[in-house]
DNA sequence: CTTTAATCGAGACGGTACGTCACGTCTTAGG
DNA sequence: CCTAAGACGTGACGTACCGTCTCGATTAAAG
């Protein structure tokens, strides 16, 4: 026997309302209890499914929010500037709040670097391999570039907006260009996602 | 008149307490009650002195953590590996949990850029004075190297060792040292904190 | 939609959980927290369905205890003699600490004279009716029999006991029979319940 | 060694601001901690001559309000006059705040009834001995008179006024007069203070 | 065209941390 | 040695959210 099926309407009307809620209250103020009365929904619709708060919004990131990232940007000033357009809305505070979460649930860690973080950063590391020479350790200028997005996005001393975009692909270009690399970095070690 | 002097015994219990429950449990899984039972103390001596839990651990890391800190320390190397050594161990946890709860906290938020994230800046940009051509713009370059410890702190796709301290060290006395550096990367602007 | 139904077995439980404390521990005694405890119950359902310790021992009062009242006793002895062996017990107790806690709770006050008190007062009148002379201030004659059973109750210089009983109706049949009424007091006034 | 001897400025301080603030808040909303504020002197001076709120108001009765009382009434009328007076006011709040705590407090029991009731009901008894038949028990006479009074001070279905003082005088002199006793009510038994 | 079974909403359940309040004790400096 | 001031450890308060558990009602495939 099979019963009433899964109603989609309910599915998508509690991963909306939990990014309503994470724009409007803040990641960490977020309750299930509130999700489900903002989404017109019982409690338990939302537990059946999800366990937790993290779960909800994570695949309302990966369902909702990341669709909207741009495909295969051309090059890493367009790769920039769309990333970091993203970030300034729901989605930063969401995935800003998840890798706080991710600090004491290991298990959302991985599924945070595997669905999330691990992506962007291949995406990334795609864009620089075509522009930065071959001497450098490609894995800590991806660390470099994100981080400094990551460190103002949590520590908001300054924007993460188009001028950083700007700034970074000047000092990438002008610097670690494929031609101009006389690097004497010692040889990439293998990283994580 | 004056009354009871406030005891400094159960400051500093306090203060070690949450920082041995943040290193078992975790910044987020620690509760004020459980300090106040660990400490050994009353739940209202704890109130009486702080507010939230941020603000004790805000306090211990300033207080206990902080002072165990590089006083001037000479060159980039030896900044980095000092800083890098600290974050592996409760320190890093807390700051982490604290950077998290800031999120949604902005007062907690500048607390945190005025007390402990902004000294060390600054810090940081001060070794890389004496190092880096003045055609950079240090504050980026700030960013992406904190930037990058504190990325692989949340996502730990790699570890903030003594490795990364001399990657880091190596990839900026290559390429942006004072007397290679031809930079046509844009005048810096002013940033916060 | 209707929601799960509220658990009669939680309701009786900690009902009877706060008769079995206040005979125990004595009314002021009595804290919420320890009602649920012994009751088995959460402390969040015991304030959802009772504001204060007052509340949950009226209502006890008024259904668990106060069913077993003599439901229409035939003359003055045996209503005295049932009334006053209800309050050998927890009975008395609850009573005396809920007319206390009235002393300073209007509102309880209130529902202590229309839900306890006044029926008591009423059916006693009753009784007296039948006896007593109408020349008499029926209800000065209630509130000199009942306030030697609250004043007994309060102060235990002495019991109330069935010769308490005896003896008020052996000084009412004698004095201030139908027959023998030949009283000079002035015409009754009315009084509240 | 004599040290500084006790303050009799604070000793009458407190007594009075345990008054006030029973007049104005209800006995069972009084803290000590209140009283010790309103006095305007420290807690723990409060603490070292009394050690609870009732062996505050306990001596503030018996010292302040107490020699307020009539000395040697003439007749009932007079002596259920001033009685009921005195009632009505701080005295009356007091003193059923104390009978509500003695109902868990068996010492300070004791006290109230060697101190406050006692005296009173002898004072009472005192009074009906003159006017009253030898045939009936007057310790059950003191019971009912008494009785009406707390009866309805507690209970407030009515008030303790000159009226009540009245009516319960004549009843009194016209059906248990000396003369006129025709009691066939049971010999007196002995009973507490 | 009725079962049958899993879903839906609603909401009560036993827990637990929250931040506040008053308790009664203690530890200061000052009279 | 008493006084005021006030911090101390304790424990109940009433609130909020947790994740689980009943409910009656709904929905669709299987019999």
């Amino acid at each position: 026997m099979v019963g009433r099926p899964r109603s989609e309407e309910s599915r998508r009307a509690i991963l909306q309302a939990a990014l309503r809620l994470c724009d409007r209250d803040g990641y960490p103020n977020v309750t299930l209890k509130a999700v489900a009365a903002e989404a017109g929904t019982g409690r338990q619709t939302l537990y059946r499914w999800w366990n937790t708060k993290a779960d909800v919004l994570l695949e309302a990131m990966t369902t909702i929010v990341a669709p909207g990232l741009p495909p295969s940007p051309p090059d890493l000033r367009s790769f920039l500037m769309d990333t970091f357009a993203l970030t300034d809305g729901v989605a930063g505070r969401v995935v800003v709040g998840l890798m706080a979460e991710a600090q004491s649930d290991p298990d959302l860690a991985e599924r945070l670097r595997i669905g999330l973080i691990g992506p962007r950063r291949a995406a990334l590391r795609g864009v620089l391999e075509s522009s930065v020479s071959s001497h450098f350790n490609l894995d800590l200028i991806v660390d470099m570039i994100f981080g400094a997005m990551w460190y103002r996005l949590l520590n908001r001393h300054a924007p993460v907006d188009a001028a950083l975009a700007e700034e970074i692909t000047e000092l990438v270009e002008a610097h670690l260009r494929r031609d101009t690399g006389r690097s004497r970095t010692s040889p990439r070690r293998s990283i994580r996602s």
